[in-house]
DNA sequence: TACGGTCATGTCACAAGATGACATCGGTCC
DNA sequence: GGACCGATGTCATCTTGTGACATGACCGTA
C-alpha cells in the first residue's frame, strides 16, 4: 500500500489544476489526478463531491469574506454589495492574477465546468442576498441588488483576465457599477436631453 | 426487436417528465426512460445530449422568441430586454402555469438540474446580448442590459411559479423590473430625501 | 419486382464517473 | 497491551455516455 500523504485535499486540487492544464478537463480521470496526489480514487471522492469540486475549492472563502463585509457594510443595498465585492477584489483576486487567468482559461474549455461556475456564483449570490436580508432589506430588493452586484462584478472580473487589461479589479467593479446604473436608468422620455450624473 | 415508434423525442421528453416526477431525477435511469417510450437507450442519447436535456427542449423556441421581440423593438437596450421577455411571458408561458410548477419543482429537487437550467439561462442571456449588438448596442451596455433584465425575469417567473400567486408574468415583470431601478439608482446622498418614481 | 441508397434505430462493448461495503493501518486513550 | 476510531485502500457494482457495426424501413429508379 502506498504510504500516507499529508494534505491530501491539497496536494489534490494541486495535481487537478496541473493536469486539466496540461491535458484538459475531459482527457484527465479521476484516477490520474488521484495517481498524481500519490493517493486512491476513492480518497479523492471523499474529499471532493465530484472532479469538478477540485478546482471550485475557493468558494467557500469567498463567500466568508464576502457575507462578512456586506454585514459590516452600512450603505444601500446595491451599493453594500459593490462594496463587498470590492474589498473581496482587494484581499483575494489582486494578487493573484495569474492563477485566475489559468483557471478561467481551463473553464473555458469545458462546458460542464462552466455550469458549475454558475452554479458557485447563483449559491454565492444566495448567501450575499441572504446577508442583505439579515440586515432588514426586504426580500426583493435584496435580491435584485446582488444579483445587480454580481452582473457587476462577473463582467470586471471577465474584463480583468482578458488579455491586455492592465486596470485593477476594484477599479474595474466601480465602472461597470456605474455602467449599470446609466443602463437601467430611467428611460429617456422623449424629450430633448436628460439629465444624469455620469 | 420492438416495433419503431412515431415521434420518439416527443415520447422520450414525455416519458422523462413523468418519471423525473414520480421517482425524482437521480432514481431515473435513462434506460428506464427509453423503455417507457419504447426505444433504445442509445435513441435517447442520439437524441439529447444527455439525460438532462429531456428537460430542456423548449430552450431553442424561447431564444428564437426573444431574440426575434429584441430585434423588432425600438427602445432603450433595457427596456427593449423587458419588453421582449414580456412577449415571451404573453405568447409561451402565460397558459401553461401548470407545466411550470411541475418542471419547477423536479428542478429545485436536483443539483444537476439546477445547473444546467443556469447554463440555459447564460446561454439565452448570450443570444440576447448579440441581438442587441446587432443594433448597434455597445458592447457593455448590451451585456449589462441583458443581465439585468434576465435577473428581472428570473425574479418574476420565481415569483409567478410560487403558490398563491395570481399575479400574471408580465404584470410580475414590469414590478420586478420598476423595483430594481429603484434599487439601483444613483445612492440617496445624505440629503433629506430623494424623490424617486415608485 | 429488384436493386441500391440513406436514415433512424437496435445491439454490443467499453471507458470513465460515482458509490456502497468491507478490510486495513496509524495513532490515541485507558 | 488492547480496545477504539478516523482516514485510507481495495473490491464490486451501477450508471452515464460513446464508438462501432448490423439491421430494417423507406424511397427513387431501372
Amino acid at each position: 500500500m502506498t504510504r500516507w500523504q499529508p494534505d491530501a485535499r491539497g496536494r489534490l486540487e494541486a495535481a487537478a489544476l496541473e493536469l486539466f492544464r496540461e491535458r484538459g478537463f475531459d482527457q484527465t480521470t479521476v484516477t490520474d489526478i488521484a495517481a498524481r496526489a500519490g493517493v486512491d480514487k476513492r480518497t479523492f471522492y471523499r474529499l471532493f463531491g465530484d472532479k469538478r469540486e477540485a478546482l471550485f475549492s475557493g468558494g467557500k472563502l469567498l463567500e466568508g469574506v464576502l457575507v462578512k463585509a456586506v454585514a459590516e457594510t452600512d450603505a444601500a443595498p446595491f451599493e453594500t454589495v459593490i462594496a463587498a465585492f470590492q474589498r473581496v477584489a482587494d484581499e483575494i483576486f489582486a494578487d493573484r492574477l495569474d492563477l485566475a487567468r489559468v483557471r478561467q482559461s481551463i473553464i473555458e474549455g469545458s462546458p460542464e465546468l462552466q455550469e458549475r461556475e454558475l452554479r458557485k456564483t447563483s449559491s454565492l449570490a444566495a448567501a450575499v442576498a441572504d446577508a442583505l436580508r439579515a440586515k432588514g432589506v426586504g426580500e426583493t430588493a435584496a435580491t435584485l441588488a446582488t444579483e445587480s452586484g454580481v452582473t457587476v462584478f462577473r463582467v470586471a472580473f471577465a474584463r480583468w483576465v482578458a488579455p491586455g487589461c492592465d486596470a485593477s479589479l476594484t477599479e474595474l467593479i466601480a465602472e461597470m457599477a456605474a455602467e449599470l446604473r446609466a443602463v437601467t436608468s430611467a428611460p429617456a422620455v422623449p424629450a430633448p436631453n436628460a439629465a444624469t450624473l455620469t
